[in-house]
DNA sequence: GTCCTGTCTGACCGATCAGTCAAGTTACGG
DNA sequence: CCGTAACTTGACTGATCGGTCAGACAGGAC
């Protein structure tokens, strides 16, 4: 080594930069040259880390679900109550700020770019399962600690993230109908109706 | 008029075309002269009729909304109980058939356009609306015979068409842990708990 | 027949862009 | 301070593709 390799820091703030440029302008219209721009540097450099365009993307929307999880996992530490764990965890899934938007739209690409590409397929199934598993988990600590109903968790599970996605998407097209504030009272029904002692 | 016009017709056949090349390929890989060989002409004629790629697009996915609604309306005067109505209908979602896959696929493809087109968002919105209106209307019939929980129908609707959406999403992308039969258990089991009496 | 108009064609043009490359620059070791 | 290897650059190339256009064709009116 001649010298300190800067590697990892030049990735790093290239994926970071893809994934602005992805959210913004979406994966059809990003420009290698958008990407570079974004990141402050050529594309000589982009393609110096990246061979292509594909793999690029393919390691952007890797980034991007790593980053998602990171800032979740601390929140599944802070809750003992499964009820409010529950809760809170669907709570940072709301498309209110800025880091959270960017980051559905993301998703929003990787899902339709995956529709034809089965590598893309294989990893949308490795991290929808992360999530299930996290969601699953809380409601069965939640059944054995009476708090919720008893049924089968899995089932419970794929129906509040499947619910969670397709609302966050109409959130995302900003939709009149159905507003942040709206999926939050959307949400809020769906987690009472998993209690005991429903109202 | 020194001929009949074959307007109608054509438009027709190259919306069809249109919407199987993009079921097929994706929107970002479409291009134009694909269209035309699909629907047996040339780009020529495909521009004679739709100015520009966006265009034809819009009018494509247009022609994909009114094509679902027009196969499940029928589906909505078969059944006189609510329970069954809304059951026929949500079963009319699931993504069995080529028909309905590539529908499907043509909205998920109109939704991740509309992240960034504002035209597409106000026509996202429309045929939102619709299928909103018609679940809530059925959710209100139901409630009115007693037979489903009294509870705000907007909401319920909401939280149901939402999860179908992102239900339909995961079986598109082919996972493991989402086949069509799985997700028809997680329908079913959102529907059970619409009902007055909850086993 | 011949006009007219609606329809159709595919070669072509111009713009766009992913990826290449040759010529750099930087920073370490010896 | 030179050698070396990591890193950076942006002009360039080749391929792709949306949209144009000049001309051909079809079938009704007359």
């Amino acid at each position: 080594m001649a010298r300190p390799s800067v590697e990892a820091e030049r990735r790093e703030q290239i994926l970071s930069a893809a994934c602005e440029v992805v959210s913004e302008i979406g994966f059809k219209s990003l420009r290698v040259a958008d990407v570079a721009k974004r990141a402050g540097t050529s594309t000589g450099t982009v393609h110096y880390y990246f061979d292509t365009k594909t793999e690029l993307m393919r390691a952007a929307f890797e980034w991007n679900f790593a980053r998602s999880l990171d800032r979740r996992r601390p929140l599944l530490d802070e809750h003992p109550d499964p009820r409010e764990r529950l809760r809170a965890f669907v709570e940072s899934y709301l498309p209110v700020d800025d880091v959270t938007v960017r980051a559905w739209h993301v998703w929003a690409e990787l899902w339709v770019e995956a529709l034809h590409d089965p590598d893309l397929q294989e990893m949308n199934e490795q991290v929808y399962g992360e999530w299930r598993r996290i969601v699953a988990g809380i409601l069965r600590d939640g059944q054995d600690s009476g708090l919720f109903r008893e049924e089968d968790p899995v089932l419970a599970a794929n129906a509040l993230i499947g619910m969670i996605d397709g609302l966050a998407l109409q959130v995302l097209l900003r939709s009149r109908s159905m507003t942040v504030d709206r999926m939050r009272a959307v949400c809020d029904r769906t987690l009472r109706n998993l209690d005991v002692a429903t109202v």
